[in-house]
DNA sequence: CGACAAGTTGACCTTTTTCAAACTTGGTGG
DNA sequence: CCACCAAGTTTGAAAAAGGTCAACTTGTCG
């Protein structure tokens, strides 16, 4: 278990970046060896020549400031971005000019997977509050996977979990989906180490809102309603978890 | 445009699968070459031996009979499928017992992806109608992906396409998810050489419904609403859309 | 022909949205 | 340091959208 490490090596790289901060927003190779938790290391492989290419391709980016959008929709694609801190926001305007919230992306996840396909950007990326990012090229760690299998093999497992992203689209009632969406937050934040109970969500209510296909008002209500029944303590962006068990019930099937 | 000539092969392989019912259920090399219509074909290229890997490590299966579950939710994943003919309904069962419809894959479409991340497949596989599948070894078309980057861009992108399954959520009426849907089906019919404007959807009303949110009862409603406004045609299976800007009106951002 | 599954229709009811307005909070500049 | 402003959040009441239940029709297949 490696996670608490990974925690140790954000909060370094974080201060450190921020202590270069003369040197902002100019990218520079990653070191990836001292960072466990970039999504893409794959610690302990023995062949350092692949390691350097790797390291070489990987350029990291900020720290930058909160309300960067650093994806615009309809850009041509050439890279994946991993966030090494800080959350991100993926949205996009339809047609008629409401904007669609299609997620909510904590560090060490991946961003920009779904482009691939169509060349070109499919929503834009905006960091909600400072954050680090890496710049993938897609094309070099493509070819870098041709002569890596452990890469290529990874990366198709990146492709594979982004399938997975849970569908709050159902017709299971609203606090199903607020309970569902807390509980997979939860989850993805013990992934990384931290704590399962108590963390912060970035991202505004109303878009939390719009994520889980409700409206700003109706959010606040369930959540009040799960705040009056002590399953959940929140304070702003601050949320803690009371009572895992009954949010769990709460879920039913949208539990993870 | 080789749509025309997929079509064509389609129906030939189709036919030759039927007389040689005899070798039913008996996987057999595909001939890919004879095959345009196959997702994974990539045409014209010039590596006579990469190209018989690539048929080896197909295996053609079938034709089935409607109802097969080629695909069981929970079983190890080791391959995926394309399906050569028939449509495919993708769906699971939630911890509540009820089942929850993931969507609809016509021929030409890859099911399976999802489940390499975690091993196991996802979700089940059921073919809708009689049709004929090609068995794709994963960990054998990784490997060849290795030595012909065609394969491997082609993968990647497969990978991304998948990404873009269009969600029905909640917040957008029931109107607008059915005229999303048909205009969806229509632009895949299209893309496969098929009439945009007359297909037939082998799932069943009920089965629509739960794909899109909402009860048979409402579906039927909503269907009822379209042909009194001469946007539609139905007949039990057979769809017939009669105006399709108006149903791209309807759809408004979920229009393709 | 008859039974059974699939699909349709109507009346009623619940959930969630809508609209309007008050209320916090964090940041900014006086 | 404090008042003010804008953005975000909460609350209440009315309305609409869609769900539920039950009866009914139609098609399918033995």
């Amino acid at each position: 278990m490696d996670d608490l490490q990974s925690l140790h090596c954000w909060a370094e790289d974080f201060h450190r970046d921020i202590e270069q901060s003369a040197g902002r927003m100019r990218p520079r190779a990653a070191d990836c060896r001292s960072c466990h938790s970039a999504v893409f290391c794959v610690p302990g492989h023995t062949e350092p020549g692949v390691q350097t290419a790797f390291e070489c391709l990987v350029e990291q980016i900020g720290p930058l400031p909160a309300g960067t959008r650093y994806i615009a929709m309809g850009d041509p694609f050439d890279a994946i971005y991993a966030i090494k801190s800080g959350q991100v926001k993926t949205a996009r305007v339809d047609s008629d000019g409401n904007d669609e919230v299609l997620g909510l992306h904590l560090p060490g996840e991946l961003v920009g997977l779904d482009a691939l396909a169509g060349s070109r950007y499919r929503c834009d990326a905006t960091l909600l509050d400072t954050g680090v990012l890496c710049r993938i090229s897609f094309p070099r760690v493509a070819d870098l996977a041709l002569v890596w299998p452990t890469l290529q093999a990874r990366l198709f497992q990146l492709f594979s979990a982004a399938l997975q992203t849970p569908r709050y689209s159902v017709d299971h009632p609203v606090e199903m989906r607020l309970a569902g969406f807390l509980l997979d937050l939860s989850s993805r934040w013990k992934q990384r180490g931290f704590s399962s109970t108590e963390f912060s969500i970035a991202l505004p209510r109303q878009d939390i809102a719009r994520l889980l296909a409700m409206r700003k008002e109706t959010m606040s209500r369930v959540f009040a309603r799960f705040e009056e029944q002590g399953f959940v303590r929140t304070d702003r962006k601050h949320v803690t978890l009371l009572n895992l068990e009954a949010l769990r019930r709460q879920a039913g099937p949208l539990a993870v």
